[in-house]
DNA sequence: TATCCGTGGAA
DNA sequence: TTTCCAAGGAT
């Protein structure tokens, strides 16, 4: 295809993203695929300028899977702090333990064996493999989905995902060089990010509006399903969050009656505590009182 | 495949 | 104020 040539959707893609890309923590020389794993890790729906702080101080204090491996569960889930979608921290975790244990301490390069890991999907899995290791990986996350739809298809927006189909899209899209792959990868998502966004994109700033399907149909609005927009006032994922704030805060066991205090509904108060314990985000004391994470220096695996 | 899993900034 | 949504993954 034509769009692979250096004038082409993904050259000139590139060439922008070499000219004038943000100027991020874990995109500075001499972050280790490491580095680049937690990035992805916090990045997973939560917006850059939140991650950030979190990702500096965290490479400062486990800069290797070994390192993290070694930590609490309570420190990290504290590390994590309110990036959210805090069993994204524990999964890191757990990565970290089998990346330690298994693979000699270094992350793997192989897109199915990072996918085999906790927490790392397709997105990840490329995403490490591309931006870690300069691989020719497909990297497929809603931005890319986006630039996608609009300058190859014309489309408004992406509809649902579509795994294989989004994953052929973007692999057409790549060069066969493995280094110029990772920049266009890195070049797409970055354009999605920063002009071909959800609303209001910046078709003036756009290194491939002329040749944009999108553009040349007109910029005809998304017609097709819109995802559901998930609800969170009164949800059990706000009030996991209240019981977990407390946690977080508290530097000994909690009793129960402070924790009945975030929320007024018992029923639902008391499930949610229950799910944060099965899912390893909180432990209950001998005594009947709550702690964060668990006690043990190593989450088991 | 649809739903669940946190949080906070911007329009 | 409400709504949208931000580099997903697991089930």
């Amino acid at each position: 295809m034509t769009s692979v040539l250096p004038g082409g959707l993904a050259g000139r893609t590139a060439e922008w993203f070499r000219a004038q890309a943000r100027d991020l923590p874990w995109r500075r020389a001499g972050t280790t695929p490491w580095g680049v794993l937690v990035s992805e890790f916090m990045l997973q729906q939560t917006p850059v300028a939140r991650v950030e702080p979190v990702w500096l101080r965290w490479m400062e204090e486990w800069p290797t899977p070994s390192a993290l491996a070694a930590a609490s569960r309570a420190d990290v889930l504290r590390a994590w702090g309110k990036l959210g979608y805090p069993r994204r921290a524990m999964r890191l975790h757990a990565a970290a333990e089998a990346i330690a244990a298994d693979h000699g301490d270094r992350v793997p390069s192989d897109v199915a064996v990072l996918e085999s890991l906790p927490g790392i999907g397709s997105y990840t899995a490329r995403a490490v493999a591309a931006f870690g290791y300069g691989l020719r990986a497909p990297v497929v996350d809603t931005n890319v989905r986006r630039v996608v739809a609009r300058a190859v298809h014309g489309a408004g927006d992406a509809g649902p995902a579509r795994t294989r189909a989004d994953l052929a899209d973007v692999d057409a899209l790549l060069p066969p060089e493995d280094a110029e792959a990772a920049v266009v990868s890195a070049a797409l998502m970055e354009l999605g990010a920063v002009v071909c966004t959800a609303r209001a994109p910046r078709c003036p700033l756009c290194p491939v509006e002329s040749d944009c399907a999108w553009v040349a149909a007109g910029r005809p609005e998304y017609t097709g399903p819109r995802r559901p927009v998930q609800g969170f006032a009164g949800t059990d994922r706000q009030v996991r969050g209240k019981l977990l704030d407390v946690l977080r805060a508290a530097d000994a066991p909690v009793d129960k009656p402070l924790l009945d205090a975030v929320w007024a509904d018992g029923p639902q108060r008391d499930r949610c505590l229950d799910s944060l314990l099965v899912d390893g985000l909180a432990e209950q004391t001998p005594d009947g009182r709550f702690v964060l994470g668990g006690t043990a220096p190593h989450a088991g695996h």
